[in-house]
DNA sequence: AAAAAAC
């Protein structure tokens, strides 16, 4: 471990980090603050929670020296006003001990704070796209003498939705500049592009390429959620024992409110992150949610990306993302600074398409999602797969990774893949054979029925309570249906429900 | 196609 000092971090930064307990440099902070100090451009990719924001904030900080004149000299662009706030704390606790002065500019808010700050000289402007451009465009925004310029969550802030502004911004900055681009997903195209906006940019990876995408720290479970009461295995996830702060993602903002007022009848403190709530609603739930007075946070993938909040145990995908990217950046809402996390994902019918699509490009060596979820608490031991380590299964065996195989040869490919540790590239191509297969099949669900077993489960379980062992019956009887061995596990499955 | 982002 590296010591913020003896990267070259000024004394009253390394006094603003240790009054945080923040005392050593992430891998990332390493690699890209002595680069950002003297000014080189930087493409930063590090995982997701470890450290890139202090990565560029540091550096802009400063790189700004102790001028005292006012006006704008640094940018810092990202794409949503949750994480505008967030980052804006960063930077203001950062700069708490000289006089730089920051602050933060985003839509659904009055105009009136904003602006009065920026007539005050604010000198670092934290902000979302639409804003800014609204006040550069009111000629309130100056953004001329803005060298340095940061782009988080880049590739976001780089595709579709908003190159435009974007492309906009970076006119309305000076050329010669200093530009940071972070992001713990840089696709190859996206970096191509970002090159338009940089010079000579150094491209960082705080890892191993050959590491894999997915954060070590985080274990993911996959289910199938055909013929499945998502809301009722929910409540029951969040009624488990070892649980800290849970975040459950859906596709929809609809669904995501029907799901928060479901939860709360239920008796459940919860509270919800959409773009249909007033930003003041939502920050309401942010903030209560980071206090702890809300354990569950209910949210649209407005708060997929950035959001940092501490001990965030669990990360529920409702509905499954639609791309790798967005499921990294989901599941990265726990398992942050080196703690760990569990990522549950419910797969509908209707979207095995896109589980094939996420569990091929992280290499999760999982041919399909796992049989239903039994709505049993000891929910950890049915799908293990190590993260971190490309789906080589193989690599983990003690991690028994087992699973509910659906036709034979799935069976035999699955212990293929156990078996041999260096035949990743077949093992994923049929893997992806697989999963086209099972997809292909069409009308019939690829889950049998037959796991009616489990509905079984569920129905009992609506008694509540569960002897600890998984491997063990609820009514009586041994689990004869429960073809999958289950396997004690320390945390949430060895207790009882708790309902 | 949804979500996000200005009023």
């Amino acid at each position: 471990m590296t010591t913020f000092v003896e990267l070259g971090v000024d004394q009253d930064i390394v006094d603003a980090l240790s009054a945080k307990g923040i005392v050593d440099a992430f891998p990332i902070q390493e690699q890209t603050i002595p680069l950002g100090l003297p000014g080189q451009d930087i493409i930063g990719q590090a995982k997701t929670g470890t450290g890139k924001t202090f990565g560029f904030g540091i550096p802009v900080v400063q790189r700004l020296g102790l001028d005292p004149a006012p006006g704008v000299k640094a940018l810092i662009v990202v794409p949503t006003r949750e994480l505008a706030v967030q980052v804006y704390e960063d930077m203001d606790m950062l700069t708490s001990n000289r006089s730089t002065s920051v602050v933060a500019i985003y839509g659904g808010k009055a105009y009136e704070g904003q602006i009065d700050q920026l007539k005050a000289g604010a000198q670092i402007v934290v902000g979302t796209p639409g804003r800014l451009i609204d006040l550069n465009n009111q000629r309130l925004l100056d953004l001329s003498n803005a060298t340095e310029v940061v782009l988080d969550e880049a590739d976001k802030m780089l595709d579709l939705g908003f190159l435009a502004d974007i492309e906009k911004i970076f006119s309305k900055v000076p050329a010669v500049r200093h530009t940071q681009l972070f992001s713990a997903t840089m696709p190859g195209p996206i970096v191509a592009l970002a090159r338009r906006f940089m010079t000579n940019p150094i491209h960082m990876r705080a890892s191993d390429p050959d590491e894999g995408l997915t954060q070590a720290n985080i274990k993911h479970l996959v289910y199938r959620a055909h013929s499945l009461d998502k809301d009722e295995v929910i409540a029951r996830i969040l009624q488990a024992e070892g649980r800290g702060k849970t975040v459950i993602f859906t596709r929809t903002k609809r669904a995501a409110q029907k799901l928060v007022d479901e939860l709360n009848d239920r008796g459940f403190n919860a509270g919800a992150v959409h773009g249909d709530m007033s930003q003041e609603a939502r920050e309401r739930s942010m903030a209560g949610f980071k206090a702890g007075k809300k354990d569950v946070l209910i949210a649209t993938d407005v708060a997929a990306r950035g959001i940092d909040v501490n001990d965030v145990t669990h990360v529920i995908n409702h509905t499954i993302p639609d791309d790798e990217k967005t499921y990294l950046h989901r599941a990265g809402r726990t398992g942050r600074a080196g703690k760990t996390g569990i990522a549950v994902t419910f797969v509908d019918w209707e979207d095995l398409h896109k589980w094939a699509l996420i569990n091929r490009a992280l290499e999760f060596g999982q041919p399909e999602p796992v049989e239903t979820y039994s709505s049993s608490p000891h929910l950890y031991s049915d799908l293990d797969i190590p993260a971190g380590t490309k789906g080589r299964i193989a690599k983990a065996p003690k991690t028994e990774t087992v699973r509910v195989p659906r036709t034979e040869r799935a069976a035999d490919a699955a212990e293929d893949g156990a078996r041999e540790g260096g035949t990743r590239r077949r093992r994923r191509r049929s893997n992806a054979a697989k999963v086209g297969t099972s997809f292909a099949e069409g009308a019939e669900p690829a889950v049998p029925e037959g796991k009616g077993t489990d509905s079984a489960d569920r129905a009992d379980d609506g008694a509540g309570t569960h002897d600890g062992a998984g491997s063990e019956h609820h009514d009586g009887k041994p689990a004869p249906a429960r073809r999958r061995r289950r396997r004690r596990r320390g945390t949430g499955s060895g207790a009882p429900t708790g309902a």
